[in-house]
DNA sequence: TTGTTACATTGCAATATTACGATTAATATT
DNA sequence: AATATTAATCGTAATATTGCAATGTAACAA
């Protein structure tokens, strides 16, 4: 099948599904990092700093626009990325809402 | 090809791509948050209460118990599930880090 | 205009994931 | 012992993801 049945979960499931599976590559992880290094835009190096081809980067940037914790300005025949700060929060604090979640008394597995 | 080249990554990226991956999905969300809410181990019921198959759900849970986050307690026929809280700790802080990552200034795109 | 540069899109092959029926293994119950 | 219950595993089909070569597109440079 290779379906996802997204019928069966609630909003809130789905989403933190959604912005995981986001996060969910080692590509991607490193071009946000690389987007907060640099603390500004990123014109195209990243192609060269990760090391995968220009149309793997570029479909990768896709998916992170597509969540919206990325944007790009076209400058010239190049296109500067950076961090969506707002969107960057909004899907920050979703998930740490998740991960925060804690149990008070876990008395009982061994 | 669909493989990720992870040694084009370092350590640290590739960690926090696993980690995402185990919750990019909305039923292994969903069981982790049954494990927090009942606070309890949670006997078998998870096939009933999440709506998917058997083996489904014993596919999500094998990929929770790979990650270490949840563990599995034997009782008679049934097994016994609860987060395995050091294991949680650890990769939520992991986790958090990534996320608590800010920018000073973030001036540069409009 | 012609070429160049930078990035997006398309098309495709290889691999991964999701889902489930069927089977297996282990323990309980009768 | 025979049967039932519970969960893991196997096998398989459908779909998704990853990666890249080739191509398309837009802006600049000569």
């Amino acid at each position: 099948m290779g379906i996802t049945k997204t019928d069966k979960f609630n909003e809130e499931q789905n989403t933190l599904a959604t912005i995981a599976k986001v996060f969910a590559h080692p590509a991607r992880i490193a071009i946000l990092q690389q987007l907060f290094k640099l603390n500004t835009c990123v014109c195209g190096d990243l192609v060269v700093e990760i090391g995968l081809a220009q149309a793997t980067i570029s479909q990768h940037l896709k998916e992170l626009k597509n969540l919206g914790i990325i944007k790009g300005n076209i400058e010239g025949t190049s296109v500067c990325y950076c961090i969506n700060v707002e969107v960057w929060e909004n899907t920050k604090q979703i998930f740490l809402k998740f991960l925060n979640q804690d149990i008070e008394n876990n008395s009982c597995c061994i």
